[in-house]
DNA sequence: TTGTATGCGTTATCAC
DNA sequence: GTGATAACGCATACAA
């Protein structure tokens, strides 16, 4: 059905159909009524084609993420932002991702200022520093502008939608694969690394998850836990490890609650023979950690599909501002349990999401 | 950089830069040379609304599945295609669905033939009735209607595309899985269950990959198996059943290698007190089985994104039909561990995949 | 308040 | 061989 036809149905010109459907006013109160009629009877939808030849819209869409190395994990999530900044390019959608220190509040403000400056047409951001994001998000807010949040949530915050995980939940999952694996019983170190100084809810909020599986199960007395936070790059880096792992009493299961366990697995990587039976599970499936994976220094990796995240994360724009539909709020992503046996086929289909 | 633009630089009328582009001839050797130089020059792509627009073509999928009753394995793949119909719908993509009874050759027959007349352009195939499913790939093949294959693979075909799982490592998983419950050691019983009589390559190759991972692991002489095969609604079950995990020495752990394991499950379930200890692996999260799971009875689901399934196989016509791309030729989906700690998210966000 | 005309980029047909 | 042109459905500027 179009419009055209409506209009004949209506008795009326197409331009005043077209009036209607854009609420531009200038129309009857009558005829407004019965071409409204018409187009619910019809079910009528635009021609996606036409419509989108004729405005032939280009959508300005900026990122702002962390900056990083290659293995790193913010690699992920862009790789997943350009595969679908490259479909969507024929629909108009235009990508760029700005980047900022994950250790400066400086560097992240000069590129949000940057970033208002281009009055884009939608925004992707991570709030790693989470205090400077609030602040974004309102400005965003004021000034009209739609932005989709990946990785975590912030508060009082109204983003077009959120692309993350359950973080609590991973850590129950977590828990209750280490537990198994150590059979119910013995002794676990959480060790909590970062290399930024940013208060990270996320891996807050897994550690709480870890520690709610266990205090909430029957076998809570058979095991103890020891909890360490440790700074990437610094200088007595081994011996935080050390502490966390090689006490006098054996230590049976390491939860480390981010993409930074190939630090810790390295380290025992090198000192096998003192660890054994030690069991290790993890965040995220960058390549340090999947080499551990391999190995078997590390038993499960947890995924929340990255590559994923970055993809939705513009298709969400895509959804909202060509097709003009609703997107969905929160998109928790699942919890990929990665083992040596299933490691192989997982994520290897992402780029066909589209 | 369009068409226009491309004649004026080759100081052509776009008429001729057309039929170069669609290669029909009556250009001189000359020109076409000078025109597809600019084309690779300013990499040309068209646009795909004016093409849509002019073109308004509609594609025609037929699919022919396996009938099914609610809360049955077949209702997700449908569920993903007609989901991928709805997104699909206005670039022209119409989707039909045949079905047919797993234990009539004779039904398959007939719906093949009914789909053959309706000329489709395109074809999205579940192979159950093997023998079947290659005759008709050949008369397809013929035909020259490009078709998708769904679930399992069949032999000499040139599948569009193929959207499956690898059953084999799917089997290893499930092994792996269900050793560690187990502690690597104890009897563990594989129980094959069909609803229909035909040959099943991917039950088959579960089984195989299962049976290898312990061959090949260093605790092999602590496991003891046995198979057995039962056939649903055969009034014999619940005894089949109680043969498979009922015998004096203990059965510690049970794998039935399709969605069929709630049967096995509700047996456990009737007799509780009778088997304390049991740890239950199957496939497919069809809500009977998630219904043990969230209970219990049931300790690892092996999904396959069978919706997933369903909403590639029809999304591969559209790259293929509409936007003229080359399409992945195997597609395999990862093989997702679903335990009652990552069920509430497990694909819980699949309609968002287009 | 309503109707008409033009153009978006591509395809396909027709005249030269 | 080549160029001109109508048509697809929609949005919009402008005429009535």
């Amino acid at each position: 059905m179009t419009i055209k036809e409506i209009a004949k149905l209506a008795n009326v010109s197409l331009g005043t159909v077209d009036r209607v459907i854009h609420k531009r006013g200038k129309v009857s109160k009558e005829t407004e009524k019965k071409i409204l009629d018409i187009i619910d009877k019809v079910n009528y939808t635009p021609n996606i084609y036409a419509r989108g030849l004729v405005l032939n819209k280009q959508y300005r869409i900026k990122a702002l993420l962390p900056e990083f190395r290659q293995g790193q994990y913010w690699e992920m999530p862009v790789k997943g932002m350009q595969n679908a900044a490259t479909n969507l390019s024929q629909f108009g959608i235009q990508l760029e991702v700005l980047y900022f220190d994950q250790n400066s509040v400086t560097s992240f403000n000069s590129a949000a200022k940057q970033l208002l400056s281009y009055k884009p047409d939608g925004v992707i951001l991570a709030p790693v520093i989470n205090f400077e994001a609030v602040k974004l998000s309102k400005k965003l807010k004021d000034a009209q502008i739609p932005y989709v949040l990946i990785d975590s949530l912030i508060q009082n915050s109204e983003p077009l939608s959120f692309i993350g995980q359950d973080a609590f939940q991973s850590g129950r999952l977590a828990a209750k694969l280490l537990c198994t694996e150590i059979n119910l019983k013995g002794s676990i170190s959480i060790i909590s690394i970062k290399n930024n100084e940013n208060y990270n809810s996320t891996l807050q909020q897994r550690i709480e998850g870890f520690k709610d599986y266990i205090a909430n199960s029957d076998f809570i007395d058979q095991i103890s836990l020891n909890e360490s936070h440790i700074h990437v790059g610094s200088p007595d880096m081994p011996m935080a490890i050390e502490n966390a792992i090689g006490t006098k009493e054996n230590v049976d299961g390491v939860f480390v609650p981010s993409s930074m366990i190939h630090h810790v697995a390295a380290y025992v990587d090198r000192y096998r023979q003192r660890f054994p039976n030690l069991k290790m599970i993890g965040n995220d499936l960058i390549p340090n950690n999947i080499r551990h994976l391999e190995k078997g220094t590390i038993h499960y990796l947890i995924g929340q599909r990255p590559e994923n995240q970055g993809y939705y994360a513009l298709s969400s724009f895509y959804k909202h501002l060509v097709l003009g539909q609703r997107v969905a709020e929160d998109i928790y992503l699942p919890l990929d349990i990665i083992t040596q046996e299933n490691l192989k086929y997982y994520n290897n289909n992402f780029q066909y999401n589209f």
